[in-house]
This record gives C-alpha cells, sequence and structure tokens, in this order.
RNA sequence: GCCCCCAUCGUCUAGUGGCCUAGGACAUCACCCUUUCAAGGUGGAGAUCGCGGGUUCGAAUCCCGCUGGGGGCACCA
C-alpha cells in the first residue's frame, strides 16, 4: 500500500454515551494528526443515534477533552462547515437518511423486518438450546416484495430495516495498517443487520456510513473492534456504489495486565480524571502518539510538530498496544521538567487551591511564595497532585507526635540524647544567623558538622525531621530558607521538646 | 461455538532476506554525584525473535500449520 496522495479528510466520531475515553483520544489524535500531516481536514461529527444511552453534558466533555491535549477541528458541531450539520441526531431530523435507505429498499437491498425484539431473543434462546452456537439472523421478510412489505408496515406493524446480505460468496476488503491480504469473510458469516431501529433512528453502521460519504470522508481511521463489522460497511458501498474510503483500523489499547482492553468500568481511564490527576496535555499528546505508532524506535520525546511532520499511517501498527502508566509517569515528568518555574507555578496553583493551602484568589504574596518553592520541588514532581503533599510542610505546622513520629528524629546509630545535643548545638547555631539564606544556612551548619566532630547526614537528617516532619523532603538549605527563622527555629525546639519526653 | 485480527527483553518498541554476536525507552539492579528523596551520569542483568515445518547460499524478516493473546457475533457505538 502506497503513501497517501492529496488532501485527507478524515473524522472522530464518538458518540455522547459518557466522558472521553483516552483510548477515544488516541483515535482522534491519529486522525487529527493524518489531517495535519498529509494535509486537509478533521472532522468531528457527534454519532448520538443511541437515545437509551445518551448522556446529556457527554458531547461537551468530549470537545473540551479534545481541546485540552490540543486537538482542534476544520468543521464541526460548534462551528459549522460546509457538510454539517454534524450532529447525527439533527442529520436525521432533517431526513438526511431518509432518501438513502429508500433507494436500498426500493433496490431490494435491505427489507423490512417485523420480527420482533422479543422474538427475536426467543429465537436466539432456542437456537442455543439446539446447541447452534452461531444464530445468523436473516428475516423471512427478505424474500416478500417490497410491496408487500409496505402494505404490513401500514397496518401500523412496527418493524425495523435491515440489509438484505447475501448469502453466498465472500465479501472482501483491504485495511491500509494491515497490509498485504485483503481480509475476506463469507458471506453466510453474516446476518441481516438493522439499518434503521423501529423508532427510525438510524444504527452506527447506517447513518455514519451516509454521513462519511456526503462529508467526503477518504480514510476511516477507527478502533480495531470495527473490523468484524466492516463487511456490513463495504457491502453498503458497494450497493451504493460509492467509492470506499480507505480503512485503517488504529491497534487496540490493552490494560495493563493485557487482559483485555481498557475498559471505562474497569480502568481509570477517563480523559479528564488525567487532567485532574496533573498530567500535562503535552505529555498525553506525546504518550498517546505512541501508542500503536512509531517514529524510529529511538526518539520518543516530539513536539506536537515533530509528530505532525514525523507521523505517517504506514509506521501504525497492527498489534495491540498496551497501557503502561509508569511510561506515561515518567513523560510527565520529563515534560514537567521542560517548564519554567513560572509555568509550573501556573499549573501547580489549582491543586494548591483545591488542597486549601492558597486561597481561591491567590494574593501577590501566596504567588511569590509558590513561585519561591517551586523550584524545590521541580525535578521530584511527576504527577502535579503530588505538590500539595510535597510542600505541605511550608503551609502547615509540623508537629512532633501529631505530623510526624519523633522517634523519626533519631539518626542511625545515635540515640534520643545524642539527637538533642544535635539539635541544640543546630537551634544555637541557627539563632545566631541573621541572613536567613541557603548558603549563609549552609556555611554555618556545615561549621557544624566540624565542630561537633559529626557526618553531615545525621544532623542535616535530624534537622530535616524536625523542620518538615518528612525524613524525604527537598535540600535541606533551601527547604529552611522556604520556611523561614522564626518557623524553622520554634519546630526544632518542638522536636527537641518531644525527645526529652523520651528519656 | 463461529468469524476476524495479532505475535521481538517483564512492558512498549526498532528491525521489511545478509549491516543482528537483535538497537532504544519504561521498569529493575549496581556504581558515581550527594544532607534525605529526586534529577543527572556510567554500567549490568534481561529476547533460544511463541512453537513446528518449509522457501533460500542465508530468515526475526517470505510461506504453511499449530499454540497463545485480543476483538467481534445487539433495534450500542
Amino acid at each position: 500500500m502506497s503513501a497517501i496522495e492529496g488532501p485527507v479528510r478524515v473524522r472522530f466520531a464518538p458518540s455522547p454515551t459518557g466522558s472521553l475515553h483516552i483510548g477515544g483520544v488516541r483515535t482522534a489524535l491519529f486522525n487529527w494528526l493524518c489531517a495535519r500531516h498529509y494535509g486537509g481536514q478533521f472532522i468531528l461529527r457527534i454519532e448520538d443515534t443511541d437515545e437509551k444511552r445518551f448522556v446529556p453534558g457527554a458531547a461537551d466533555d468530549i470537545s473540551a477533552s479534545l481541546r485540552w491535549v490540543g486537538i482542534d477541528w476544520d468543521e464541526g458541531p460548534d462551528i459549522g462547515g460546509p457538510y454539517g450539520p454534524y450532529v447525527q441526531s439533527q442529520r436525521f431530523e432533517q431526513g438526511i437518511y431518509q432518501p438513502f435507505i429508500e433507494q436500498l429498499l426500493e433496490a431490494g437491498l435491505a427489507y423490512m423486518s417485523f420480527t420482533t425484539e422479543e422474538e427475536l431473543a426467543q429465537m436466539r434462546a432456542a437456537a442455543e438450546a439446539a446447541g447452534i452456537k452461531a444464530f445468523r439472523f436473516r428475516g423471512p421478510e427478505r424474500d416478500w416484495p417490497l410491496a408487500k412489505q409496505r402494505e404490513v408496515a401500514a397496518t401500523g406493524k412496527p418493524y425495523t430495516i435491515r440489509l438484505k446480505t447475501p448469502l453466498e460468496g465472500e465479501t472482501r476488503f483491504r485495511d491500509l495498517i494491515r497490509g498485504g491480504d485483503e481480509i475476506v469473510v463469507h458471506n453466510d458469516q453474516l446476518q441481516d443487520i438493522v439499518l434503521i431501529k423501529s423508532t427510525g433512528m438510524p444504527v452506527y453502521h447506517f447513518a455514519h456510513l451516509v454521513d462519511d460519504h456526503l462529508m467526503k470522508i477518504t480514510h476511516v481511521m477507527r478502533g480495531e473492534e470495527w473490523v468484524p463489522s466492516t463487511p456490513y460497511h463495504v457491502l453498503l458501498y458497494d450497493f451504493f456504489g460509492w467509492p470506499r474510503p480507505v480503512f485503517a483500523h488504529l491497534p487496540a489499547i490493552l490494560r495493563q495486565d493485557g487482559r483485555g482492553k481498557l475498559s471505562k468500568r474497569k480502568d481509570d481511564v477517563a480523559t479528564y480524571r488525567f487532567r485532574e490527576r496533573g498530567y500535562l496535555p503535552e505529555t498525553i499528546f506525546n504518550y498517546l502518539a505512541l501508542q500503536g505508532w512509531s517514529y524510529d524506535g529511538v526518539t520518543e520525546i516530539m513536539t506536537r510538530d515533530e509528530l505532525i511532520a514525523r507521523f505517517t499511517l504506514e509506521r501504525i501498527q497492527p498489534s495491540p498496544a498496551r497501557w503502561n502508566p509508569e511510561k506515561l509517569r515518567d513523560m510527565n515528568g520529563i515534560y514537567i521538567r521542560k517548564l519554567t518555574t513560572e509555568q509550573l507555578a501556573e499549573r501547580v496553583l489549582p491543586f494548591m487551591q483545591r488542597a486549601g493551602l492558597i486561597g481561591e484568589l491567590a494574593s501577590e504574596e501566596e504567588w511569590s511564595y509558590l513561585i519561591s518553592l517551586i523550584p524545590l520541588i521541580h525535578e521530584r514532581l511527576e504527577e502535579l497532585q503530588e505538590a500539595p503533599e510535597l510542600l505541605m510542610f511550608f503551609y502547615r505546622d509540623v508537629i512532633p507526635g501529631e505530623t510526624y513520629n519523633p522517634a523519626d528524629l533519631i539518626p542511625k546509630k545515635h540515640d534520643a540524647g545524642q539527637t538533642i545535643t544535635l539539635l541544640r548545638a543546630a537551634h544555637e547555631a541557627l539563632s545566631q544567623i541573621t541572613d536567613w539564606t541557603p548558603p549563609a544556612l549552609e556555611t554555618t551548619l556545615r561549621a557544624l558538622c566540624e565542630q561537633l566532630q559529626v557526618k553531615p547526614g545525621p544532623l542535616f537528617g535530624a534537622i530535616r525531621v524536625a523542620v518538615t516532619g518528612r525524613s524525604v523532603a527537598p535540600p535541606l538549605f533551601d527547604t529552611l530558607a522556604g520556611i523561614g527563622r522564626e518557623r524553622s527555629l520554634s519546630r526544632l525546639n518542638a522536636a527537641i521538646a518531644a525527645l526529652e519526653q523520651m528519656l
């Protein structure tokens, strides 16, 4: 299969049945990348023909999630375009699908089926009871003359319109990603799928195809779960005499344990959740591009422009990708480290506010204080949501016996008494300092090590726990500077007092 | 059950007949740096290229079978 010539028209067509799944973003991204790389349009279309599963607000979540990762569209529900509307229920109301189904009926390629859902369920049950595992429905009405179908319909009996699939022969199609041989399906494996529900609403198999044709879609990129139903689609294209689009079925994204696809029920995959946890949109963009596609096997960190320039359909993998949260985290850390202090502060601010550490309307002092602390956590952050926890002791009291265990103050190979000596000496030395800056603090504390004949490890460790309540924290001198003189000294005193209680 | 798709280190992936004694990344281990944790640097371990047959002078790369995994079989998309 050769490369793409000419402009492409591709689309992402989600159904508003819930918040956007991260795998859906990957599908959207590949389509978007295709349009931007080869030149052409990326279209957003909402497929809301399932009234039962419709979730109010879902369409907005989808748009917002796509925008968040930086995917924009050239035509869509909100901005319109030459082939609108871009919402299927609206297209249905305009009667867009009617003439096409009528055409199929007239040609005898589809028929009205009066079998009800209940009857169908009974037939399936009966088939199963008879040991027939594969039940393939073909309605008895498929051989009725159209006039008879219309006659019965006129009596008010509800009906669906089904595709009259050929009983013999085979249906074949090519998939760009699974190049080489054609995918061949014997027609006896098909069944007469519903095209129009008894409510009159078209089903995906029919609606998407009419829309793709009218919208002049050139490449259909969708998840590989659509491969088995593609024969129905090509049957329809051929029936209508419409040119088939190029099919490119994207590899599935499997769960971390490899057992099945990522699923909304079992996995935390709603796109807004990644935002909530503090993933940067540039991370998601880059990581998702690598789910089923690769550039050269070596380069992984790429900007949007680089990705657009390098993305080609040929390099999409046919084999499934597997979701790797660890790698995602790592990549987010890389992108966080690329930010400037101010940029990171801006991104971290909402998390600090949500944690209640900074007011809803951040004051000038709160903002500059945050800016001063950001360098301390910058290279330690992998998810923005970790920031409040890492910065907690700069904002909240540190109380021995309450926010930490006083026993943690005691360094290895030391006892409480020795620790008291160390901390008293530290308090004494530090209280002499008027220039409360990291260099001055370092000079003083290193001199104290000499004086006390102790290594920095134990002394600094004890001070760290005393002022932060943690054994793991940013570098000590910066931390002390950030906490400030008065608070640092009083926390040392509290620690000494707590240790004295232990004697 | 039937049909379809897929198959390289634990995971993602490079590889399109000789450059492969199989490269990179995550994770993992060790060391360096060092006040803890990170970050960074160096190095290690980790893949009989799922198995079995072919084709070929030569196969991870082509063909067949098997096995394994995934997906689909709705008046859902």
